[in-house]
DNA sequence: AGCACGCCGACT
DNA sequence: GTCGGCGTGCTC
């Protein structure tokens, strides 16, 4: 009798034995129906055995199997136990968290015919000239009909609307759909550019790589990373193969798409991230997986894609924070993408302005080969000049200093656009009472409340929890309560009180909440409606004003000295990229930044454009203190109602691995950066090697004891090269 | 993770 | 005498 061992979404790091019947055929990566417990569950087959080391009697059989979708490839299942394995998550969760959420029920699934579009009748005789002028995505539309058939591909180049608009041209009769076989994809791209000689080298230097080889590119803001991709992605199109691009956030997806829509609008691309529907992220991994999809553009979650003719990959903004899943699957897409890229044998390109430390590591000692793109691709678009307003000697009640104040006036008489940059939104981070000095503390966490004067509420940015503004100090009752620091809403406030004929745009959670009001947004910037933008790290990201020509940086003292050894690589990051925001266009660029420690190697690197010098500062000083990427780390979180509960778990948890005496680095048991979190106490305890290997060895040691300890109201999880404390 | 079974307190 | 609290243990 013939056992199939399938993988259930179920906690347990064990796959399930099943008889198959003698009628039944199935292969690896196969979805399958079985009963488990008193349910039915789709479990995927991962392998096929003779043998089983469990009593007949208590195997059951399959049920069904499931024929709706291709079997996943060997490749993908191969990359899943090794995410299952390198990351100590249970497999079948692993598997089965791969697929879109339609593909783990039993409903079958099919790929929608595609279809193309043309006019019917009546729209052939339609005059253009008399539909009105503000339906202009309905006109273009119509116009490329009237030489073409168009796929859906080339509908969704015209407009991001356009979508919609064919919806409405379908309704009034005018265009028709017939359903039509694949057809004939083309892979060349609009408006090529001349390539500077360092994107050539690049560019050649990818393409001239035989299987696996990660490249890092290196390359400033407004270097052209972009230009480069595109380029190529035309050659590994043009031979036959899919591209996988993995980008951090969905913020950015859209634009991205529709970027590369127009760039390659009879390629048929798809896009893979969590803010699409049940339905069209099904779709959409269904044309991945038939190979229709040329080029998958995603999010972290679009690295476990099943790619047949897998090419090439490209993490952009690798160094980026998004790429590591923070729950569940603990999982770094780039890394993840490093080993697919492996195990297919395909070039993998990881670009950035600033790389993370890992990878600038690698790039270093010869791992990755680094490519470099040292200067604009434009002659005209030059480096932003980057100077530090000290503020060590000065009070700044309102968080903005004259010198500031006086850049924005002047950049405002020019009728330039200006960008005020605070990691922070709300009106202050805390409230305080002028005579007992009672705080705003969370009474569910460790932080304060964040004062939020547009609705008069004190709101926990860890827990959610909220209350109004208290008329008086609930400890004293004194009527005086201060608002302590500065947040986007506060500087927006005072910025237009100094400048009441200026538009003001703050851009944060806050003001963007709504779905489509960023968007709006970003239109209303681009069409120069707005004067002076106050914003969080949204505004950072890959946007490009062209009226812009002056940054400011509010407050990024904190993340100079913070207990986080990561923080201070972050700031460059994050500054280098706001500050690559500054003079996009033909007008040259400033960045002020507003600090008490002018002298810092960081600003310092920032004023010169230097970040290997920064790099360097960093890594002599990660070498000597022991941290990444000299070393690699796991850490053991735990959280629960009881601190002690907590700690006695944790400190158990530290005398096994101490017991084990491996070649690891055992830390103490410590309290998490944010040591309370709705009313759990939060404790990690770190452990760390030399070696990737001596630190799996301990962890496959150490996981089955962690297993076994009494863990009642304990939640506990293992982070492999973690990022966050 | 679910979802059972199982053993002790307040209700018709 | 039963309804239901959530403690512990299993799922091929």
């Amino acid at each position: 009798m013939q056992i199939a061992r399938v993988a259930l979404d179920v906690p347990l790091a064990t796959l399930f034995d099943y008889f198959l019947a003698e009628n039944m055929t199935v292969v690896e990566g196969q979805r399958v129906l079985v009963p488990f417990g008193r349910k039915q569950v789709v479990g995927i087959v991962l392998a096929l055995s003779d043998t089983t080391e469990l009593a007949p009697e208590r195997i059951k059989a399959v049920e069904q199997v499931l024929e709706d979708v291709p079997p996943l490839p060997a490749e993908l299942l191969k990359l899943l136990k090794f995410c299952s394995d390198y990351y100590h998550h249970p497999v079948g969760m692993t598997v089965l968290s791969a697929l879109p959420t339609r593909l783990r029920g039993c409903q079958p699934v099919s790929l929608k015919q595609v279809l193309s579009y043309h006019l019917s009748l009546n729209g052939q005789v339609l005059d253009l000239t008399s539909l009105p002028k503000r339906k202009a995505v309905q006109l273009r539309l119509l116009t490329a009909l009237q030489n073409n058939v168009l796929s859906t591909a080339q509908v969704r180049a015209i407009s991001p609307t356009a979508p919609a608009a064919l919806k409405l041209l379908i309704e009034a009769g005018w265009v028709e759909t017939t359903a039509e076989h694949a057809k004939q994809q083309k892979f060349s791209f609009n408006e090529a550019h001349q390539l500077t000689q360092e994107q050539q080298t690049a560019v050649d230097a990818v393409n001239q790589a035989l299987g696996y080889q990660t490249f890092l590119l290196h390359g400033i803001t407004g270097s052209g990373k972009t230009e480069v991709y595109v380029h190529l992605l035309h050659q590994v199109l043009q031979r036959g193969g899919q591209v996988l691009l993995l980008v951090p956030e969905i913020n950015l997806t859209p634009q991205l798409e529709y970027y590369f829509r127009s760039r390659f609008p009879d390629t048929e691309l798809v896009s893979l991230h969590s803010g699409l529907s049940e339905g069209e992220r099904t779709q959409n991994w269904l044309l991945a997986q038939a190979g229709q999809a040329r080029i998958i553009l995603g999010t972290r979650l679009a690295v476990f894609t099943p790619l047949p003719e897998l090419a090439l990959i490209i993490v952009d903004e690798e160094h980026d924070a998004s790429f590591k899943q923070q729950d569940g699957l603990r999982y770094s897409a780039r890394d993840v993408a490093i080993f697919r890229a492996n195990g297919r044998g395909v070039p993998i390109v990881l670009g950035s302005a600033t790389p993370s430390l890992e990878s600038y590591y690698n790039a270093r000692s010869g791992r990755y080969t680094l490519l470099k793109l040292g200067q604009r691709a434009s002659a005209l678009a030059q480096l932003p000049s980057v100077r530090c307003i000290n503020i060590s000697n000065a009070l700044l009640p309102e968080g903005i200093s004259k010198e500031l104040l006086t850049a924005l006036g002047e950049c405002l008489l020019r009728g330039e656009q200006s960008l005020v940059f605070i990691n922070r939104r709300g009106y202050a981070p805390v409230l305080m009472c002028t005579a007992c000095g009672w705080l705003s503390d969370c009474p569910h966490c460790a932080g304060k409340m964040v004062l939020h004067l547009n609705d008069r509420r004190l709101r926990c940015h860890h827990c959610g929890y909220q209350t109004r503004v208290p008329y008086g100090c609930p400890t004293c009752g004194n009527a005086d309560l201060q608002p302590v620091g500065i947040g986007t809403q506060r500087i927006e406030t005072v910025l237009q009180t100094h400048f009441p004929e200026a538009r003001v745009l703050r851009v944060d959670r806050d003001s963007t909440r709504n779905k489509g009001t960023w968007n709006a947004m970003r239109q209303q910037i681009q069409d120069e409606a707005v004067d002076i933008l106050v914003g969080t790290q949204m505004l950072a990201k890959g946007h490009d004003f062209h009226n812009l020509t002056l940054v400011c940086v509010l407050n990024p003292d904190n993340a100079l000295y913070s207990a986080d050894f990561r923080a201070s690589e972050k700031l460059f990051a994050q500054l280098a990229q706001v500050a690559g925001r500054a003079g996009r266009g033909d007008k040259p660029g400033e960045v002020l930044v507003q600090t008490s420690f002018p002298d810092h190697p960081l600003f310092r690197a920032l004023r010169e454009h230097d970040y290997d010098s920064w790099a360097a500062t960093l890594l002599t000083e990660r070498e000597q203190a022991g941290f990444p990427p000299f070393v690699f780390q796991v850490l053991l979180r735990a959280e629960g109602k009881q601190e002690e509960e907590v700690y006695n778990f944790m400190q158990q948890a530290r005398s096994h691995a101490a017991d084990l005496a491996m070649q690891v680095e055992i830390y103490g048991v410590v309290p998490a950066a944010m040591p309370r979190r709705a009313n759990h106490i939060r404790v990690h305890l770190l452990v760390q090697s030399d070696t990737r290997k001596n630190l799996q060895q301990f962890v496959r040691s150490w996981r089955p004891q962690l297993e076994a300890l009494p863990a009642r109201n304990i939640r506990w999880s293992l982070d492999i090269d973690p990022l966050e404390f």
